[in-house]
RNA sequence: CGGGGUGUGGCCCAGCUUGGUAGGGCGCCUGGUUCGGGACCAGGAGGCCGGCGGUUCAAAUCCGCCCACCCCGACCA
C-alpha cells in the first residue's frame, strides 16, 4: 500500500515542515502570466506553492542554484547566486551599522565553556545546542571549548578589559561571523547548525542609553533595511518573557510574514541589563568616581533573511529579487543567433554597466528561448531585456519586469533610461505589494481560539490581557506562538504590563 | 528513548513477493536539426545496489547483525 502523500527525499530539509499544518489558502498568483488560462504556466518547473509550499521553497534553492545540503546533518553550502544575494545584505547593513556608531572587530570561534556558564539563564538556553570541542592536536583539552552559539560572553571579557571610565563608553562593536548551533529540525537558511550573521554588543553607562540603542538598531538598521533594501514590511515588536533571548531583559524583534502565512523572526535586538556585565564585571567609574557596572546590549541579523527574502516574494515562476540585493538586476538575451542582436544587446549592456547597473548578457543562443527565460525568471533577476528579429528590425528591445510580469518595446537608445526607472519602480511596488499582502493575512481576534483560528492562515492581532502566559501555552500547545507585543499605536511597549498592549500571534518558522 | 519507514549512476525512483548478464526518467557529454516561453532525434559516459557475514551453482533480491538517514511520539524551546 503507497502511504498517500508520501514524499520520500533524501534531503533533510523539508523534514517535518508541514507538521499538523493544513496548506493554507494561497492568493492568486502575482504574475499574471502563470495565471490561469494564460498559456504560460510553469508546470513541470517547480511545485507551485499552493501544492507544496515547504516543496516550492526546497525546489527554488535547487533550481535557483541558491544552497546545498552540507556533509554534516543541518549544514549548508551557500552557492554563488545564494551568496551573491548575502553579500549585497552585507554591504547594505555594514553601511548601516557603521552609521549607527558602531565598529567592527572579531572574536574567536572557540570559547572557554566556562566563560558559557557564567550567565545562567544564558547557558540554561544555549546548552542544548552547543557543539564542544573536546579534543585539539590528538590531546584531549583540560577545558572544553564551545563553538560560539553567540558571543556575549567572549565580548563581555573583553569589554570587561577595555573598559575604565564613562569616558569610554558608550562601546560600539559588532562582528560578521558564523556560529554554531546544533539544531535537530534544520531548514535551509532558515534554521541551519552553521549560519552567518552579524552580532552586535555595546556597552552603555546608563539603562537609558542601552535601551535607546537596542531601539535604535532595531528601527534604523533593522527595520529600514528590511523596507528599503529587502522590500519586506516587518512588525517591530517585544518579545514574551518566553520567547527572550537567554540572559536578556528585553528582546525587540522584526517579524515578516511569509506568502504561506506563516511568521518569519528576521532580526532581534536585546537590551541585556546588567547582567552580563556583573557576570564578567564589566564596570566603569562615573563622573563622580563611583563605580558601576555597564549596561549592555546584543543584536544580530542571519543568512535567516534570505530564506525570509525567497519566502516573503517567491511566486509560482520561482525567486522574485528586489533589486537592492538582486546580484544581477537586468540579464540581456538573444532570441536567436543570428543578426544583429548580440551588437544591439551590447550597446545597452555597456550603457546600463556605465549606469552602475549589474548586470549579466547570457549568451547562451545554443539553449531554448523559452528555457533561458525560465532560468532568469526562476533565479528572480528584476529586469530582463530581450532583442530578437522583430525587436531589431523595429530599433527596439523587449524589457520585462520580473515582479508583475509587464513587458513593453523600448526603442534602443532609451533602453538604459527605461531599465533604470524600472529597477526603481520594482524596489517600491514591491514593498507596497508584499505589504498589502501581509496586511490582507492579519486578522483581529478577541479570544485564544479565535486567534488559533487565524493562525492558520496568517497572523492575530489580540489584546494580550486575553492571552496572558496561561494564554501563551495554549497557543504554544497548537503550534502557535506569540510572535510579539506592540503598543496600541504600534509602536514597541516599554513593558508587556502597559494598557493596550497588543500580541501577534502566529505559526512561525 | 519508543514505534514506523527508507538506503540502487549527480537527482528522483522501478526492480526484491517468485534469486539467473543492473533498469527508467531527469541531468551530463558528442553530433545533427531546432531556437519568440524549460525543443527533438541519434549516439555516449557514469553503478563495490549503505556495510559486514550467512544460505546458494548463482544474491540488489532470501536470512542475521551493524550503520546512516527520514517520519510519528517523547524530551527541549
Amino acid at each position: 500500500m503507497e502511504p498517500v502523500g508520501a514524499r520520500p527525499c533524501a534531503s533533510p530539509w523539508p523534514a517535518g515542515w508541514t507538521r499538523g499544518a493544513a496548506p493554507p489558502a494561497r492568493p492568486a498568483p502575482a504574475n499574471p502570466r502563470h495565471a490561469e488560462g494564460h498559456g504560460w504556466s510553469m508546470a513541470g518547473v517547480l511545485t507551485r506553492q499552493a501544492d507544496d509550499f515547504p516543496q516550492w521553497y526546497q525546489d527554488v534553492l535547487n533550481k535557483a542554484e541558491l544552497a546545498d545540503n552540507g556533509p554534516a546533518r543541518g549544514t549548508m553550502v551557500i552557492r554563488p547566486y545564494g551568496y551573491g544575494i548575502w553579500e549585497r545584505m552585507q554591504a547594505d547593513l555594514d553601511r548601516r551599522i557603521k552609521r549607527a556608531g558602531a565598529q567592527n572587530a572579531y572574536f574567536p570561534v572557540l570559547i572557554p565553556l566556562s566563560y558559557l556558564q557564567r550567565e545562567a539563564e544564558h547557558v540554561e538556553k544555549f546548552s542544548p545546542e552547543l557543539a564542544v570541542v573536546t579534543h585539539g592536536g590528538g590531546e584531549q583539552l583540560a577545558e572544553p571549548l564551545a563553538v560560539r552559539p553567540t558571543s556575549e560572553t567572549v565580548i563581555n571579557v573583553f569589554m570587561a578589559k577595555w573598559i575604565h571610565s564613562y569616558r569610554d563608553l558608550p562601546l560600539l562593536l559588532n562582528q560578521w561571523a558564523n556560529v554554531v548551533r546544533w539544531e535537530l529540525r534544520p531548514r535551509a537558511f532558515l534554521r541551519t547548525a552553521e549560519f552567518l550573521w552579524q552580532e552586535g554588543h555595546t556597552a552603555h553607562a546608563t539603562r537609558e542609553d542601552a535601551r535607546a540603542y537596542a531601539l535604535r538598531v532595531a528601527t534604523e538598521v533593522y527595520r529600514d533595511f528590511m523596507r528599503e533594501v529587502l522590500a519586506i514590511p516587518v512588525f517591530l515588536g517585544r518579545k514574551t518573557r518566553r520567547e527572550r533571548f537567554g540572559g536578556a531583559t528585553n528582546s525587540i524583534s522584526c517579524e515578516a510574514v511569509m506568502r504561506d502565512g506563516k511568521a518569519l523572526q528576521m532580526g532581534t535586538s536585546h537590551e541585556l541589563g546588567q547582567r552580563f556585565a556583573q557576570a564578567f564585571d564589566v564596570a566603569f567609574q562615573d563622573a563622580d568616581g563611583i563605580r558601576q557596572f555597564a549596561w549592555t546590549t546584543s543584536w544580530g541579523v542571519s543568512t535567516r533573511m534570505v530564506g525570509g527574502l525567497i519566502m516573503a516574494h517567491g511566486d509560482d515562476g520561482g525567486l522574485r529579487l528586489p533589486p537592492a540585493v538582486a546580484p544581477v538586476q537586468v540579464v540581456l538575451m538573444a532570441v536567436t543567433a543570428d543578426g544583429g542582436a548580440a551588437a544591439a544587446l551590447d550597446g545597452v549592456g555597456a550603457g546600463l554597466e556605465a549606469a552602475g547597473v549589474r548586470i549579466h548578457r547570457d549568451a547562451r543562443v545554443d539553449l531554448s528561448y523559452g528555457r533561458r527565460v525560465v532560468d532568469w525568471e526562476l533565479k528572480g533577476v528584476p529586469v530582463r531585456v530581450v532583442v530578437g528579429p522583430r525587436e531589431l528590425a523595429a530599433g527596439q528591445c523587449s524589457v520585462t519586469r520580473r515582479d508583475t510580469g509587464a513587458a513593453e518595446k523600448v526603442p534602443l537608445g532609451e533602453a538604459v533610461a527605461r531599465c533604470q526607472a524600472l529597477l526603481a519602480a520594482i524596489q517600491r511596488d514591491m514593498l507596497v505589494a508584499a505589504t498589502a499582502e501581509r496586511d490582507a493575512r492579519v486578522v483581529d481576534a478577541a479570544t485564544v481560539p479565535e486567534a488559533l483560528s487565524a493562525a492558520e492562515t496568517g497572523l492575530a492581532r489580540i489584546p494580550w490581557s486575553a492571552v496572558g502566559e496561561a494564554g501563551e501555552t495554549e497557543l504554544n500547545a497548537h503550534g502557535a506562538t506569540v510572535r510579539c507585543l506592540q503598543a496600541a499605536d504600534g509602536s514597541v511597549p516599554a513593558s508587556e504590563d502597559e494598557a493596550g498592549v497588543v500580541a501577534l500571534v502566529a505559526r512561525a518558522y
